[in-house]
DNA sequence: CTCTGTTTAGCGCCTT
DNA sequence: AAGGCGCTAAACAGAG
């Protein structure tokens, strides 16, 4: 029985790999991509283990970004002056964790450099996500509460108005109630067998994750609101589909409900889970503010870069 | 100098 | 058993 403060489960490893945190970061924020540092300091935000050993999991964490076709680094313009590029996720990345666990992947993604109606050129994939990030900013700007909920990439399917990346938080986060008889813990994180609540368990834990800190946990401006319910969207009893594609290879997720939203699902976002997507500024908290390392960059990519979408963006597959 | 990014290597675990 | 994936460590180079 773990003891309150250190080493309570909140500092437990969380039950996700680095892809999948880095992935959830970029899809937290408006422009779907990140720069480095704050990738970091969203990881370290949400994730109290991350708070230590920052060394090592981020030589992880920058290893994995380089080393894995789903990450797409996006160079910096002129007008965007910082060190480093930025990093947005690859149009089919949605689907590796179509297994279920976000600790293993079933397929690597793999770029196909020989197809040649397949530039994947990540020069045109960064062109590309960089318009969609002026758009993004463009429509926040003009809209003010919510974002509209361009996919960051359409590989020619036309996507329902509502759609969620499947690494969007809250896509994450919902589908771990939803494995079948609890797996995604049970079975995947046998290191930390009881610290993590086992979805139905979750009810009675009440405050959600808890090695999440959430913005409802720590960040009191932007709510995650796991507690509530907007997290366990099996308290819901809302039927969850797999991540993504019902057997497409490699087309981004159908959105997922992760919630009784009403019709509109573009701006029914909850609050909390809005205002991650909006990637509204942590609140930093008692807990978080001192320990980011706070290697600030100004993650707004924004100009335009009018190059048509990569036509073929979709010719990337998932190797086994 | 620090941070970022790339690459190689080794190990453990899991799936097939 | 073989192969794949994830994690970690380390070396190295380049940019700010």
């Amino acid at each position: 029985m773990p003891r309150p403060g250190r080493n309570t489960y909140s500092d437990q490893k969380p039950p996700y790999s680095y892809i999948s945190l880095t992935a959830m970061a970029i899809q937290s924020s408006p422009e779907k991509m990140l720069p480095l540092s704050e990738i970091y300091k969203f990881i370290m935000d949400r994730f109290p283990y991350y708070r230590e050993n920052t060394q090592r999991w981020q030589n992880s964490l920058r290893h994995n970004l380089s080393f894995n076709d789903c990450f797409i680094k996006i160079p910096r313009r002129p007008d965007q002056p910082g060190k480093g590029s930025f990093w947005a996720l690859h149009p089919s990345c949605g689907d590796m964790f179509e297994n279920g666990s976000f600790l293993r992947r079933r397929k690597r993604f793999k770029v196909l450099k020989s197809d040649p109606l397949a530039p994947s050129k990540p020069s045109e994939a960064a062109q590309y996500l960089q318009q969609q990030a002026k758009l993004r900013l463009s429509a926040l700007a003009a809209g003010g509460s919510h974002l509209p909920q361009m996919p960051p990439y359409n590989l020619g399917v036309s996507q329902p108005s509502g759609f969620k990346h499947p690494f969007a938080i809250e896509n994450i986060i919902a589908r771990e109630y939803k494995m079948p008889g609890g797996l995604a813990f049970s079975a995947m994180q046998p290191a930390v067998p009881a610290a993590y609540p086992l979805p139905g368990q979750l009810a009675t834990v009440g405050a959600g994750w808890p090695h999440v800190y959430g913005s409802g946990v720590i960040d009191g401006a932007a709510p995650i609101s796991m507690a509530g319910g907007d997290y366990g969207a099996a308290a819901y009893g809302v039927p969850l589909k797999p991540l993504c594609h019902g057997g497409g290879q490699t087309l981004p997720a159908i959105p997922v409900p992760i919630k009784p939203t009403p019709a509109a699902a573009v701006p029914a976002l909850p609050a909390p889970l809005a205002s991650i997507l909006s990637n509204s500024p942590p609140a930093l908290s008692p807990t978080s503010s001192q320990t980011a390392t706070s290697q600030s960059s100004p993650a707004t990519p924004s100009e335009t870069l009018t190059s048509p979408p990569p036509a073929a963006l979709h010719a990337v597959v998932a190797v086994h």
